[in-house]
Formats: C-alpha cells, sequence, structure tokens
DNA sequence: CAATCCGTTGGGGACATAAA
DNA sequence: TTTATGTCCCCAACGGATTG
C-alpha cells in the first residue's frame, strides 16, 4: 500500500489507530511526530552511536548556564564501557539490581529507573545516576542477555532535534510552524561555542575563541571542518555539532522546494535533514501496520499504545518493546541503505556518509578526554 | 494576508509517597 | 524492593483568534 501524501496517510490513522480520541487527527499528529524520533533513533543506533545518545536532556547555552535547553537527542563521548550479565537478574531490571555487578557504582546515589520493565518494556539510554563528570547510561539488549553501562561526558558533542513542520490541511500557511521553526533555530545557535555570524556578502562566518583566548574566523563550513579535523581534544571546548531532522505534515513542501520554515532551520543546524514522506509512510506502513509476520511484535506494540488509557505506551523514543526493539534494531540494520535514502540531506551540500564519520571522529577523539 | 498569540489535547519525565 | 499513584513541569501538534 502507498499514500499520495503524509496528510492522507495522517487521516488514515486517525480513523483508524486513533479512533478513540477526541480529536484524532491531532493524536495522529502526536504519534507521527513520535515516530519522527524513533525513526531518527534506530537510524543513529545503525550508526553505532547507541553507547553515546541519551535522551531528552537539558543542555545549557554556550557559556550561558544560566538558560538550557531539553534537547531531543545528544551525543556525548563515552569515558568509559560497561558490560553486565542480566541473564539471573529477574525483571524488573532496575539500576540496583544492575549495580551489583559495578563495584564503581557503589555509595552512589541511584535513579529509581527500570532499564527493563516485568512487562518487557525496555527503557532506552536508561540514566542510573547523575554525577559530576556526566550520566551514567544503561541499555539492555534482550538478545545477549546484557546490558551496556557506559559512563559518559556531561559536555556532549552533538545534539539531534526532530521536529514536523508544515501547515494544516486546508491552510495555505502554517502559522505556528514559524514559530516552531524559529525556536529550533534559537536553540541551534546557542549551545555551540562555534558562532555564526552573517557577512554583508550573505555568507555565513564562523567565530570560535580557542582555549587561549585567541580567535578563529574564517567561512563557517571551513572553520566547522578544521574543528571536526582537529586532534587534540581540548583545542576548543564547548563545541557541538548541531542536527535537525524535519518531515512534513502537508503534502506541501519538499526537500528540493524550501520554505521559509525550512530556509530558517537549514541556515541555524551545522545539518538539516528531512525525512521524506515516502520514507515516514515506508516505516509505517511496512513496520507498523502492515508488517511482515516476523515483524508482527512491532505492529503490536505500536497499537497497544494508542487505546486511550494512560501509561500504556510501549513505542515510544525512551520507552519501547524490549521485543520490539531488538527487531527494529535487527530491521534497520539489515535495511541501512534503504533507510538512509529516507533521509535527504538539505544543508550542507555533503552526503550523510559524511555527516556519519564527523559523528564518528567527535565521539572518538573526545573517548580519551578526561 | 502573513505573522503572531494562545488554548486544547496528547505524550512524557522527574520526583515523592504509600501500599503491596 | 516493587508497583501504583499523584503532582508538577515540559514539549509537540493542531487550529482558532487577533494583529498590523
Amino acid at each position: 500500500m502507498s499514500y499520495a501524501s503524509i496528510d492522507a496517510l495522517q487521516r488514515m490513522l486517525a480513523d483508524t489507530v486513533f479512533s478513540y480520541a477526541s480529536d484524532r487527527k491531532k493524536a495522529a499528529g502526536r504519534a507521527l511526530g513520535t515516530l519522527v524520533e524513533t525513526v531518527t533513533f534506530y537510524a543513529l543506533r545503525t550508526w553505532g552511536l547507541s553507547d553515546n545518545v541519551v535522551i531528552e536532556r537539558r543542555v545549557p547555552e554556550f557559556a550561558n548556564p544560566i538558560i538550557h535547553h531539553n534537547v531531543e537527542f545528544s551525543l556525548h563521548p563515552v569515558r568509559r564501557r560497561h558490560e553486565v550479565d542480566v541473564s539471573e537478574i529477574a525483571p524488573p531490571v532496575t539500576a540496583a539490581k544492575i549495580r551489583r555487578q559495578l563495584p564503581f557504582l557503589s555509595g552512589e546515589k541511584l535513579k529509581p529507573v527500570q532499564v527493563l520493565t516485568s512487562n518487557g518494556i525496555k527503557r532506552n539510554a536508561a540514566v542510573l545516576v547523575e554525577r559530576d563528570v556526566g550520566p551514567v547510561v544503561a541499555n539492555i539488549d534482550i538478545a545477549r542477555d546484557r546490558a551496556v553501562v557506559c559512563e559518559l561526558a556531561t559536555q556532549p558533542f552533538a545534539i539531534v532535534e526532530c521536529k514536523r513542520v508544515g501547515v494544516e490541511e486546508g491552510m495555505k500557511k502554517g502559522p505556528q510552524t514559524i514559530e516552531k521553526a524559529k525556536q529550533g533555530a534559537y536553540v541551534a545557535r546557542s549551545v555551540s561555542s562555534l558562532q555564526k555570524v552573517r557577512l554583508r556578502s550573505g555568507q555565513f562566518h564562523g567565530f570560535v575563541e580557542k582555549e587561549d583566548g585567541s580567535l578563529r574566523t574564517g567561512p563557517y563550513a571551513e572553520v566547522l571542518r578544521e574543528l571536526i579535523e582537529q586532534d587534540e581534544p581540548t583545542g576548543v571546548p564547548d563545541f557541538i555539532l548541531t542536527v535537525g531532522v524535519v518531515s512534513n505534515h502537508g503534502n506541501w513542501f519538499t526537500s528540493d522546494n524550501p520554505n521559509k520554515e525550512l530556509r530558517v532551520l537549514s541556515q541555524s543546524y551545522d545539518w538539516l535533514l528531512f525525512l521524506t514522506d515516502a520514507g515516514l509512510a515506508e516505516f509505517i506502513d511496512g513496520l507498523l501496520l502492515d508488517p511482515p509476520v516476523e515483524l508482527t511484535p512491532v505492529g503490536d506494540a505500536f497499537r497497544a499504545s494508542y487505546t486511550g488509557k494512560k501509561g500504556v505506551n510501549r513505542f515510544t523514543k525512551v520507552r519501547i518493546d524490549a521485543r520490539a526493539d531488538l527487531l527494529l534494531r535487527r530491521w534497520f540494520r539489515e535495511h541501512r541503505r534503504d533507510v538512509e535514502r529516507w533521509f535527504n540531506v538539505i544543508s550542507p551540500r555533503e552526503s550523510l556518509a559524511t555527516l556519519r564519520a564527523d559523528l564518528w571522529r567527535l565521539a572518538e577523539k573526545r573517548v580519551s578526554d578526561q
């Protein structure tokens, strides 16, 4: 099955999965936003960044910690990595139970977090402990009966934000969407030590204060490249690569036909990706609504999440059915090339492979940090 | 008419408390 | 120790109302 547009898909979802809601189109739209986040999250994981990701955490503005912003995903250097055998742990798998195998956590004040609940819901990037040097994060892998526990650095090297940006059905122009775009743009432009300044030519210049107080300026792309490639880990502190992921919600623009919202975002994030209508539809139809038999637990988890009852969602970026998580990870890994085609790069004029390489380079070079 | 403001619905997280 | 519940806060999507 294929859909002419995301609008058609949203209408269909509103009439089926969300028929219980008082405003079912709104509920369907809300859920589409959750799915964009899910696709992005699993794409990051197939890129080998599972250990680095934390979800919905506060990131301070650069040199202005009075103001911070919740960001969808932030990617942090791994200071130390541990693996724990959880085969002997009876669910729920909690921070307290994991600690028994991790002496370095003794004496720490644990969060009351369940990494795996007794009804089979996995918590992605569960924060076990919050320490001055950074969070300790756990991810359980039910296929291997292991939990990977990573001590992360406080300062992220990259952030990823997901947004659906467009107009309502039947409207010619979206009123609230430009505000959302500007909010995202504000965050993107205030968290990193690398500042973006417009010159009279219309080009962007990069501006960054190095650790010794000297300034490095130059064409933005050039300075950005230099910061990513540089070898000394602490040459420029607090540099954060910013990545935005947007999707359509009206049959109204494409990545080749940008409107104002898209322009605002693409000049604000270092990278702006566009999750295509076709990609999102392929995910929803092929994995959730009409999945092959081996993926039925995925669709089941999705539908079980939207019943009108509170507290039963098992299909979000944070809490997901453990079996569905396993199948999604496998599917995304096996279909990595297809998934990468779901994303168009809006800016810069580079390939997705470059972004992946850059994220890897940033992740690795700061591992030894501290 | 675009831009802005704001209310409603839905989803979620942190944290505290109490009962099982 | 686990589970359920409640409070407070934040964010996203949608769409009506207002403004200039």
